[in-house]
DNA sequence: TAGGCCATCTGGTCCT
DNA sequence: AGGACCAGATGGCCTA
């Protein structure tokens, strides 16, 4: 629930509020688990909590003992003040994580909508928007497109993607050049997505940022 | 070691 | 007033 509050409340009570922790790097990088975990349980978050956080790549990232950034201005508050704000913050925070874990959750849906990646792969955030992006481009081009009934751009899975949807235009550049998903429906192995994650290409053209996605360009994602 | 990715904290702003 | 959303900051973990 909120141990952490307790846990932090103390913690900060202590002085962290005044001094703000993120000046002392040592303190900061202190015992990396001590608290860790302390907040895990959510305090509610039924749907939210993603339970055990889905596997990263491959890794389980731990939470970061929370870091009290000091408010200098509390310090003339009164203790009640400090500890009102206090307790909201930390309500806000609760309700932030919450939030980003269902956007996670959401994000990982969204993966699992995509075409099958190799197991070992795994898209990260703005490569999955870009993937989905580029792939519902391409599914919304397969649907357009003229002369014999072709099967909607397959999923590229890891061992084949049949890209070909010909030519299908894919928008697979839109991404930056460090990460560009690969298109869906790109050239055979060598576009899966997975691979592409892996070995950004990126298509010329794509802004610095590869957002927005700019023209669909023909070919994977090399 | 640098760079990428990510989780979390935090304060501000807007909305109900 | 409280919650949702957002963006900046910070630091942990991992890979090249």
């Amino acid at each position: 629930m909120f141990a952490l509050s307790e846990a932090a409340e103390a913690q900060e009570a202590a002085g962290a509020l005044a001094l703000p922790r993120v000046a002392s790097p040592a303190a900061a990088r202190t015992p990396p688990r001590a608290g860790a975990d302390q907040d895990r349980g959510e305090p509610g978050a039924p749907g939210a909590a993603p339970g055990p956080r889905p596997p990263g790549l491959g890794h389980e990232r731990r939470r970061r003992p929370s870091r009290a950034r000091a408010a200098p201005r509390g310090a003339r508050a009164t203790e009640t003040a400090q500890r009102l704000r206090r307790t909201r913050r930390l309500k806000a925070n609760g309700r932030e994580r919450r939030r980003m874990h269902r956007l996670n959750a959401a994000l990982d849906a969204l993966r699992a909508a995509l075409p099958t990646l190799p197991e070992d792969a795994r898209l990260t955030k703005i490569q999955t928007l870009r993937f989905a992006h580029n792939y519902i481009w391409a599914l919304a081009a397969a649907l357009r497109l003229p002369g014999p009934p072709r099967p909607p751009p397959a999923p590229p899975g890891p061992a084949g993607a049949p890209g070909s949807a010909g030519h299908s235009p894919s928008p697979a550049s839109t991404g930056s050049g460090t990460d560009s998903p690969a298109p869906p429906s790109a050239p055979p192995a060598a576009a899966s997505p997975a691979r592409c994650a892996r070995s950004p290409a990126s298509p010329a053209g794509a802004a610095p940022d590869g957002w927005p996605p700019r023209r669909p360009a023909v070919g994977g994602c090399a």
